[in-house]
DNA sequence: ATTCTTATTGAAAATGATTTTCATTAAGGA
DNA sequence: TCCTTAATGAAAATCATTTTCAATAAGAAT
């Protein structure tokens, strides 16, 4: 299957790359429309989740189900706040402490999720049928 | 508002206590139908975040969009498997390194995502009209 | 440049977990 | 036993996201 350079695939892609907000997929819709740009707000969604399973953005899920979108830069980890829904960004080396992650935010040890896959689906590659 | 003991609060904190693996709202209800015991699916719900709001319990969401309540015992933290959406627990101090939490798990540093309450909501204290 | 294959799009409908509504039930104090 | 109102639950609503499928268009082949 060949992939196909597209308006819409394109449109996406620079938004995301452009923006540090982590949008929605419904706030890369509304950009589009402002800008004139003509692309279906299902298009999104699937050109968003494509971008993830190729590993050029990450999904992000906010507590009120609503999934926020980040192209993928440097590394760092995602500080999701339960009561606004906002995303912020925190560089952290790989030698630094737990304690040093929760620094400046309320964070119970329950609330630190850690997304990815486990050893045994990475064994029997099922995860390659995944969505992420 | 005075709290009432009811015997669905009752199985579901029970149930919820009994369980490692961090059941969905419809495994606690399909429990309580095997069991005999007659609580309707939305009263689940609703006492399950109620748990989650006084603290008794968090909520994990997978990343196919679906809940999942974990009493709160130890402090530990969550690792959710994107392929087959369990999760996993970790038990580990605040001295140890970011490191030693990704081990034996395929993480990027981008699906690392910390839920809790940022400074600004904390000092406004609107957290508290928050569901979580 | 034109044709052709099929990847991609997008509107409408479907999905599915969760929440809301509101009449009914029952906890537990008076 | 009565009374207030917290709590329940069935049905309906919500809402982000996915699926369906006919129409469109990328880009290789001719």
């Amino acid at each position: 299957m060949v992939t196909r350079q597209t308006r819409q695939k394109e449109f996406v892609l620079d938004n995301l790359k452009q923006r540090f907000d982590h949008p929605t997929a419904l706030q890369i819709f509304n950009d589009a429309q402002k800008q004139g740009v003509k692309i279906g707000e299902v298009s999104i969604y699937r050109i968003l989740n494509n971008l993830v399973k190729e590993g050029s953005a990450c999904k992000i899920v906010t507590k009120d189900n609503v999934a926020h979108f980040d192209f993928t830069r440097e590394d760092h980890i995602h500080l999701v706040c339960n009561s606004c829904n906002r995303i912020f960004d925190r560089y952290i080396g790989d030698n630094e402490k737990l304690a040093d992650l929760i620094k400046d935010f309320h964070i119970a040890k329950q609330d630190i999720v850690l997304y990815g896959i486990c050893n045994e689906c990475a064994k029997s590659e099922n995860y390659k049928k995944s969505n992420f």
